[in-house]
DNA sequence: CATGAATGAGTTTTCATTCAT
DNA sequence: CATGAATGAAAACTCATTCAT
């Protein structure tokens, strides 16, 4: 029993994982379910077996990430996040850097697949969107709406705020894991300067809106 | 027989805007030939004396774009910008902020090429990479120095400045232009926020790097 | 365990069952094994226990259906029919209709199979004809030439005399059952008419071939 | 000009004959267009070109045949029939008989196709319907009336005249021209056994609805 | 040069059949 | 015997590219 289990995933996971590369390298409308099944090492019928149309391969192996990098509801790192208290925007800025390019730098195919894919797919992006909205926006609102209370934040609307923190995290991704992985990188630099950007740029002018 | 040639050049003027529509849409390998000769009310094989191959016509269609985004070489605004003597961080970034930005609302559909592609073309990407090093990096390297050496820019690397600023820039022309072109935009807002936001975020705190 | 003799008989006619179904909507070529697996409830390869192939499994179906039809050898209906004395043409072809139409009013699925390949299928057509000229035509000779000898039918070619009978009575089947199920019909105008023609039309004119 | 038409439609042509050919042998569902592009002798892309799909092409080829065998309209041979003052039922029966089976000898596969095809297929059950209905059913009660105010018909719904007549009729071209087209046949008798049967079995019986 | 029919390799997907469990 | 995952050949259809006109 454990063991014809264990085959089935296996195979799965077989498919999963090679549909991850030839997606990512060659995207989605120029990945051909041939080239998978070979790298899988199984028949071509063999995937439409676990997944009825190549879309559907798509859509299986990029939700899973693109529910943890939106939306990590259930999981607890966002939860904590967003739960915690956060006494300074730096320390928000902090978390959501680390725990996005970590997620990144573990599976950057995917987060190449998401990136290219997402301008011309409608589907995908619709799922995205409604992942943001109904479980990212309400949390990522709270946090905010107790940082600007405290005079730690600008007052801009919540989703320019989000939108201007993932562009910033997203972009240093891109470049590091997807454009120019090869290149050489100070890392740990890059992290200071991106988060200090973020958080100069996001708090208040000293003596404007500060509480008292 | 005589207007001939305002013909040839006209044919082609509807092939590359009917391509730019289609590779648009579609992204490079989702897009058919046939579609773009149906668009451009030609006949498929008249592509094909234009441009020989369907790679050929991609590439001769987003060349002058990444060169009008990246190096406005012989084209005067950036070369204005870069020569011209930046007496404050903030214009500087206004000028490419605005430059890149207009650049984009005039043709989304060429932006959106690109950044879908960008990922998945090695051909695209070391074109990218080139006209940057050859053409955009040595004076953008000039403009920097100067606003370092004068304590108006934090003194990191050029190309993380760079990078930096080019990705807030691209970030808001994607979700702007590409995302969500019809949601309620406020872009006089939107400007304002970026610009202060990399502005402060790269100007060097006050009684560091300051001169004198 | 001790039951599993029953579960076998009733794991195949459920295969039968299901494989009528989708034959007879579908076609043979059109119709698939896992189809027919789906509707009969049973793994898909439980059918080629039963049945090493496709083709068989239709032969199996088919071919009880065809003897039926054409052959009721040692059932007794046709037998009755062959062996008794008929007294009258009008005796015969009543019979015939009203056992034909009974079959195919009963089981109208497989007499759309038999219709539907019997123009296809060589195997299906030979069989047919097999079956046809050992079992049905040498009896039906024999009743034939009583009622010529007696003057009460033409005196065609006994196998152009089945034809008539055969093809006005599928005919009927056809389109009562197959092609227009949901049409208001009056079955019983129906049987008379078709029989008063078979009769007229088969019967010698007054004076001609009488007896006598 | 002239040339380049001819090489347009005779290939067209040869996609026509090979598609029959193969349709009539396989059946719809068996045939593939692999198979008849080859015997074509044209690239299966070919087909493609001219014919959309392959259902397309099934009803490239079979609608004319069915309209020339239905309705001939606008075409001389039926129109003639029906509108001629027929002073009898036997010169209506004739005609048909005729007409139709001298169509269905012209071009057996193409009746093959339609006999095999119209119990699996909706859509062309829909077509022969709708065409007898506007076509057909309209100019042949016509006739019928005629036939039956002067005492020449039964008094049978015309529906069922039809049905019985054109049963009889494609009876004999499916066991003549598909069924058995290598036995020995007499045409002659069976054309006079066939009329005669119709002319007999539709007659009123004497005396009965004679007009005086 | 423009045309568009022709090509054939390539695409995604289906299917009857096999076989380890 | 039953199961259903696996297979790979074949299906319908698409596509960039060529070439005779």
């Amino acid at each position: 029993m454990k063991g014809t289990e264990g085959d089935v995933s296996e195979r799965r996971n077989r498919i999963e994982t090679a549909a991850i590369e030839v997606f990512s390298e060659n995207g989605y409308a120029g990945a051909s379910t041939r080239e998978i099944a070979r790298r899988a090492r199984v028949a071509e019928g063999t995937i439409f077996r676990h997944f009825p149309t190549k879309k559907s391969l798509f859509i299986g192996v990029i939700r899973p990430f693109v529910e943890r990098f939106f939306a990590p509801m259930a999981l607890r790192p966002i939860e904590v996040i967003l739960d915690q208290d956060f006494d300074s925007l730096e320390a928000l800025v902090t978390q959501i850097y680390d725990d996005r390019i970590g997620l990144i730098g573990q599976q950057p195919e995917l987060f190449r697949m998401l990136a290219q894919e997402l301008f011309v797919q409608d589907e995908l992006r619709e799922m995205v969107f409604a992942i943001v909205q109904e479980r990212l926006a309400p949390r990522f609102a709270v946090v905010c709406g107790k940082l600007q209370a405290r005079g730690l934040l600008l007052r801009l609307p919540h989703g320019q705020v989000a939108r201007i923190i993932v562009s910033n995290v997203a972009a240093y991704g891109l470049a590091r894991h997807v454009l120019m992985p090869d290149a050489d990188w100070d890392d740990a630099a890059e992290r200071r300067t991106t988060i200090a950007l973020l958080v100069r740029g996001l708090s208040p002018p000293a003596g404007e809106g500060s509480p008292r």
